[in-house]
DNA sequence: CATACATATCGACAAATGTAAATGTATAGA
DNA sequence: TCTATACATTTACATTTGTCGATATGTATG
């Protein structure tokens, strides 16, 4: 069966960066530029690394004007930690 | 602060092989020739899956002669859910 | 319309990763 | 001790990934 879409959204996840951006937006909904502030990276960049984290489903965006906002999407969290779950249960 | 080992632990799940055998392991232990036959792989190519997965602490081995027997760590894994965990909550 | 600003996309490149063949190491059995 | 077996390590290589500079797109404002 296909295990490769899991390891793609896995993957989304895998990376420190990407891993310092959740943190962030643990605490409220940010705009990129607030972002670009936060993480020593390029523009370009963080917007390859908020690419993939939305299409993972763990991030949402929301357009407004110029800026984009992003925030988690529960239910992408949701959705990752039972897809998680099946792979690292251990209760047969 | 330092996501560097925490994105090292998640990569190791972040593949389509690995997945497979954390499936498979969740049946039972297996030796190392038994996951060989499940994965359309090499023997040098399950070799480093399964070094990836017992540094990231998901996966145990016990070896008895000839044989590796791989299952997965009840303790690791409990980890790896609170790792995981801490990156994707919602509720603040 | 012209300009500034926020973000996305493209192109290039270095580093990391997945893979397998060849080789090394350890163990069991004849 | 010799051989076969199970697994790890080394080496090489193609693919993927993270990164940035340059450029494109879209939007607000003078």
């Amino acid at each position: 069966m296909g295990y490769r879409e899991d390891a793609r959204k896995i993957k989304a996840l895998a990376d420190e960066n990407r891993l310092a951006i959740m943190m962030s937006l643990q605490q409220r909904e940010k705009c990129a530029c607030y972002l670009l502030e936060e993480l020593n990276i390029s523009q370009s960049t963080l917007s390859h690394h908020m690419k993939l984290l939305c299409d993972s489903g763990l991030v949402d965006y929301r357009k407004e004007g110029k800026w984009m906002h992003y925030s988690l999407s529960e239910e992408g969290v949701n959705a990752f930690r039972e897809m998680i779950d099946g792979y690292i249960r251990t209760d047969n």
